[in-house]
DNA sequence: CGGGATCCACGACGATACTG
DNA sequence: CAGTATCGTCGTGGATCCCG
């Protein structure tokens, strides 16, 4: 079990959209609550707050809150959370890198059974 | 969305014994389906099963069936499955130093201010 | 030995309405 | 504007028993 520390940095990143809002606060920098909304249109609110809560949690996110009227909060990526990107990185690159591989996979199999066959 | 291909990754990594089932897979090479269920006690067969069946879906295992009686199944990771270790390891990483993070910043947070006096 | 079939608990996710 | 409160759905994970 903890010889698997894998699990942890996975924890965190679990989270139907905290893969898109860490996208989009690694780019846009600060960023408000209903920027972040307008970016990402099918988030409801409650789900935009409750990851943005456990990424706040995790010291990924850093909540800076505007005491004023109407409310202001922005959030942005700790120095922390930084050291997360190159794990998102590699992860977005295999990614790509899979969808390839699938196309190969189920395009021309037969092409596959050939190279075996040497 | 399909901006961000990191989920891509995440998916297939994502199922609460997968991490640990490939860790021992690279570890050990070939391993039975009892192997793996002696190696971790607290999973079930269908669980084990399962994980490893989405695992070999995604082309990241192999599974080698021995026609005889008793059957004999074993598991192995494929070719492409290791283009995966990067990450995972990435990860592993990471979150042994998430661990250390933690306890710096719950343990002695008076010492944390003072440093960032200067 | 290596599963499959069934049933169930629980937490993530979501729709909607309300609020300081 | 930036949330909270409430309720409902659905899928993952798990316990248990059966099978070739």
């Amino acid at each position: 079990m903890d010889e698997c520390k894998a699990n942890t940095a996975l924890d965190i990143l679990i989270g139907k959209w905290k893969p898109i809002i860490l996208y989009h606060l690694g780019r846009g920098g600060t960023m408000r609550f209903s920027e972040l909304q307008k970016t990402i249109p099918e988030i409801t609110k409650k789900m935009l707050t409750s990851q943005l809560r456990e990424l706040e949690y995790h010291d990924i996110v850093h909540r800076e809150i505007y005491m004023q009227i109407p409310p202001k909060v922005e959030y942005s990526i700790t120095e922390y959370g930084q050291t997360l990107f190159p794990i998102i990185s590699l992860m977005h690159d295999w990614g790509e890198k899979h969808v390839v591989h699938l196309e190969e996979k189920y395009s021309n199999n037969d092409d596959a059974l050939q190279e075996n066959a040497n």
